[in-house]
DNA sequence: AACCGACGCTTGATCGGTCAAGCAAATATC
DNA sequence: GATATTTGCTTGACCGATCAAGCGTCGGTT
């Protein structure tokens, strides 16, 4: 649990220059209908602090794979919008993550219920601590 | 797997002050006969750096929890020793430390064999990359 | 016995994250 | 409609890790 996302990491920094935070949020801006995304919003999904999701989309936005815009409905608001360069960067990375997943994870899980370690995992990322 | 292994932190610093790095190398010293290991092989246990190693032990160190002893056999080795109120600090903290890692993880795996997972997390932990 | 490469560990620079404080816009209250 | 509070995001200080370079010791070679 400790050594996997920096093993998976590190396999894609080597790879393809993009570490797996950066790819984390491309992945989730390209996913939105209009390419585009609240800070907040983002930052939840990418399971990162605000300062954080700030500090990764000024790393991107400086590569070009991202741009901020100030958003219509709230001035105080900004909206983080993928690039074509930052879709063409997700296309070109995402079949090394995807093999950077298997190897390091998938492969070693093979006699599993996919589907429901997935659940548990989903479940255990989200709970109330409280619990 | 992001989030887990920093939620077991907070809580474990929340509860008993004591980070979850510093709490593995506690333990693994405390698993020795003679509570000292070298430094090399304590960082592999730790899924840790030399370097990261040699700061946790200073931390450590100044809240004089461990102890360190040139090495006889050989000159350029350093040895941790857990000392008395290491021990102590140890034996206050593992309850919150299991605690935590029921609450956050135990929980929601409860329909897996559980040794299953556990190999194959170790598995996954430790696997060559090239495989 | 003098050298030289390998080894064990530490140190300096950096990186990527957090928290807490700050700022500007939005909203609620009076 | 002025003031106070909340909200959305950024910034500064820090923290714990890494990598690369450094230092002292060891061991084999000559």
């Amino acid at each position: 649990m400790h050594v996997l996302p920096r093993a998976i990491d590190a396999d894609m920094v080597g790879d393809r220059q993009l570490p797996l935070t950066e790819y984390t949020a491309l992945m989730n801006l390209s996913e939105t209908p209009d390419r585009r995304m609240r800070m907040n919003e983002l930052a939840a999904l990418c399971h990162l602090s605000l300062s954080g999701m700030t500090r990764t989309i000024i790393r991107l936005e400086t590569q070009g794979l991202v741009r901020r815009e100030r958003c219509e409905e709230d001035a105080r608001g900004w909206n983080a919008v993928l690039t074509d360069a930052g879709y063409a960067r997700l296309q070109e990375s995402w079949p090394s993550h995807l093999a950077a997943v298997r190897r390091r994870f998938l492969q070693h899980f093979e006699g599993f219920d996919l589907a429901q370690l997935a659940r548990a995992f989903q479940q255990a990322g989200t709970a109330d601590p409280t619990d």
